[in-house]
DNA sequence: TGAAATATTAACCACATGGTCTAGATTCAA
DNA sequence: TTGAATCTAGACCATGTGGTTAATATTTCA
C-alpha cells in the first residue's frame, strides 16, 4: 500500500519477539498496513538465526526487550554471517546506550513501540531500499551519547597533562618503535645509531612519562593519543 | 518568523565563512527568513574564537569548506573554551568522514550548503533548542561510516584466528596484569603463586601469541579485543 | 655569540626477563 | 580409570633491560 516504487519486489520480512502477542500484532500491522512479505516469525534468537539461513529476508525486525542480552548479540550473529540481511531493532525504550550498542553491531534503523505504526512502515521502507532509519529524535540522543563519550575520552588526552607532549622529537620516533615491541638492538638499526644511545633515549622517556619500564611507557603512549593519527579506529 | 515559542529569546548567532559572499549571503538570509540575532561574522577560524570569546553566542555557524583542516580544528577549540557555544558545520560536501569528524569533535549540527534555506532555519531552531540536528540523508551517511569502521575493527577479532582464544583463564589472567605493566614479582603476589609459576605461564602465552616479549605480548592483547568490555572507551 | 636543549656514545652494574627442561598435583572428560 | 590439560614450581643460563654518570657534537633560540 504504501510503497513508493511499485515494480519494486516485496521486501521479505522475518520478524522476532518472545512476546507473542507483540509478535502477531506487528506482523498484522504490517501484513495490513503495508505489502511486505512476512515469511517467518520467531519468539526467541535461537530459533531465529536458523529461520534466517533458511528463508534469507531482506529485513528483520527484532525486539531487543528480551532480558538485555538476547536481542543485541542476536542482531550481532546475524551480522557476521554476511548474509546482507538488514536488522531494525525494535523495542520500548529509547535508552541512548541501547541505541548506540545496536547501531554499533550493524543495526540498520531502531525504532521505538510507542511510535506510530506509520514510521514503523516507513522505517522497513528506507532500510528496505538500502537505507540506514533512525528517527529524528533518537538520532538526536545517539549523537549526545556519542559525544558524551567522545568527550570523556579526550578529556584525560588534555595537553599539559599529557606527558606525551613533553619528549622530543627523536624520542617520539623511539617510543613509536617500542610500541610495537621492538628491542634496543632493533630500535638502534632502524634509527641508525648505537644502542646505547637508543638505552639514553628510553631512559629519559622513562622519566618524562614517569614510568618503570617499556610496558608501562607503551601503555601510557596507547592510553593517551600517542598514534591516534595514523591508525583511524574505532574500539569500544 | 518561524520560531515556534515567542517567548523564548532570540539566540544569537556568529557566523564564519572564509568565502566573503557566502557569508552576507546566509547572514541576509537569517535576518530575513528569522528572527535569530547574528551578532558577528568572521571571515577566518582564529577572528571567529576571539569574537565569540566576546560575544559568548549560543549558536555558531561555521563553515568548514577552507581547505580541510581550519573549519574542524576550529570547532574543536570552540568546544575545548566550554563556553556552551553550539557549532554548526556548514559546507558543500557531503562526505561520510568529514560529517563523522564533524560530529565527533563536537558540532551540533551539519547542514549542507546546497539545502533549502528552511532546513538551515530548522537547524539553527532545533540545534538552539539544545537538540543536535542532522538531516536524514547525512544522518544515514554517518551511520553507514559508523558501521563501516567497526565492522573493519572487529574483522580482525575473528574467533579462531584470534590467539587470544586459546589462552587458559588462568593466562588471561596474567596476561591481564601484564597488561597493566605489572612485573613478575608483582603478578606473583596478587595471584598469590610463585615467580616461577609466573614465569611458567608468561612462557606459555608467548608460544601461544607467538610473540617474543611481554610488550609484544601486551600489544596483541590490546589490538585483539582483549579487555574490550571493562573499558567502554571510544579511540579515534 | 653564548647558553640551553637535544642527540649521540661509552662504561659499569644489578636485576628482570625469556628459553628450556623437568616434574608433581589437580582437574576433567573419555 | 586413564590420559590430557592445567596449574604449580624449581633450576640453569643467556641476554635484555633499566639506572647512573659522564662526555662530545649539534642544533636552536634569545
Amino acid at each position: 500500500m504504501r510503497r513508493g516504487l511499485e515494480f519494486k519486489k516485496k521486501a521479505r520480512i522475518i520478524i522476532v519477539d518472545d512476546n507473542y502477542d507483540h509478535l502477531s500484532g506487528i506482523k498484522e500491522l504490517i501484513e495490513i498496513e503495508s505489502d511486505f512479505d512476512v515469511v517467518a516469525t520467531a519468539t526467541s534468537a535461537s530459533v531465529a538465526i536458523s529461520l534466517i539461513k533458511k528463508y534469507r529476508p531482506e529485513i528483520v525486525l527484532m525486539d531487543i526487550n528480551m532480558p538485555e542480552k538476547d536481542g543485541l548479540t542476536a542482531i550481532a550473529e546475524i551480522e557476521k554471517l554476511d548474509l546482507g540481511v538488514r536488522t531494525i531493532a525494535l523495542t520500548g525504550y529509547d535508552d541512548p546506550d541501547l541505541i548506540f550498542r545496536a547501531m554499533k553491531i550493524g543495526a540498520k534503523g531502531y525504532i521505538l513501540k510507542t511510535m506510530a505504526s506509520a514510521q514503523l512502515i516507513y522505517a522497513i521502507d528506507e532500510v528496505a531500499s538500502g537505507k540506514i532509519y533512525l528517527p529524528a529524535t533518537l538520532s538526536s540522543r545517539f549523537f549526545e551519547y556519542f559525544q558524551k563519550s567522545f568527550k570523556e575520552e579526550t578529556q584525560t588526552v588534555n595537553d599539559e597533562e599529557n606527558l606525551l607532549n613533553y619528549l622530543t622529537q627523536r624520542e617520539e620516533e623511539v617510543l613509536d618503535l617500542l610500541t610495537q615491541g621492538i628491542t634496543y638492538k632493533g630500535v638502534a638499526q632502524k634509527l641508525f645509531i648505537s644502542e646505547t644511545t637508543v638505552k639514553t633515549h628510553v631512559n629519559n622517556i622513562f622519566q618524562k612519562l614517569q614510568v618503570n619500564d617499556r610496558t608501562q611507557a607503551v601503555l601510557y603512549a596507547l592510553n593517551n593519543g600517542f598514534l591516534n593519527r595514523r591508525k583511524v579506529k574505532i574500539a569500544i
